[in-house]
DNA sequence: ATTTTTGATGCAACGGAAGTGCATTTATTA
DNA sequence: TAATAAATGCACTTCCGTTGCATCAAAAAT
């Protein structure tokens, strides 16, 4: 609970009771979030606290925003001494067409691509979709 | 004019007036299209239509669907003998933070990513972010 | 300790994009 | 030409993202 605390505050973010109580469902949950399963958690919070609490962690690098496929932004908590800017740290997401969630696979990479003459890479986003462990065993 | 025709045939579907004038704007335009963009350029029809007729184009493997991670799909012309749904096909897609446009790089593939234990792969997306040819020269 | 200021939350509403049901028109083929 | 099937047009719905403004709680300054 503390740890959560000094994560918000060490981020620039106050630690308010909702929250804490978010950034506890995202890390228990293990899958990628999207703004309509935290407003179904959190029945009684108003939606928009929630959206801009979402935004808030963005901007201050406590989760990165993922895109799956769905058209539906969905969010996960970065690693600790995770730098989503950086193009060495990108990692993948894998989208399950059977359960339909995404996970991060932070081991995994994405490989650096040769573009075209002209072309500057600033960002990349490499999505997998298929059937997830889970799904799969 | 004819050569649309019969590409359309080809794949099943009936070369319609207003089919052919949309395989037509998308083939000039070589920039990945989203149905707004086609709205906008035919402002007469409606736009139901424009929006089956690409899903009709996506089912019949005319056109692929693209997710440059702004949340609105864009649609592209395959090229002749594009199979989008086998891995080995699969290019990648480039959106200019300048311009806004999403092109597809058919050169550049995406390269086989092992997946940990469990996962199985069954199509994958990957979109680079930067600056395009057009923009940085 | 009280005021001032800043930031968080809640409410209401808007806008864009995707999608659907049904009527109507156009094209195919019987 | 009549019957059938497909394409188009209209109206409407839903879902998600987003914003403006009022209110409430917390931190800083006096």
């Amino acid at each position: 609970m503390k740890e959560i605390e000094k994560r918000l505050n060490d981020n620039g973010v106050r630690p308010t009771a909702m929250r804490i109580l978010i950034y506890k469902y995202m890390a228990e949950k293990e899958v990628a979030v999207a703004l309509t399963d935290i407003e179904n958690a959190f029945a009684k919070a108003d939606r928009t606290t929630l959206y801009r609490t979402l935004k808030t962690f963005e901007e201050k690098g406590i989760v990165h925003q993922i895109d799956d496929g769905t058209h539906i932004s969905k969010y996960a908590l970065c690693e600790p001494g995770c730098n989503c800017e950086l193009e060495q740290d990108l990692h993948l997401h894998f989208h399950c067409n059977n359960c339909e969630e995404t996970v991060c696979l932070t081991e995994q990479k994405i490989p650096h691509i040769n573009l075209p003459d002209g072309y500057i890479a600033e960002d990349a986003n490499l999505i997998v979709k298929g059937i997830c462990e889970k799904c799969s065993g």
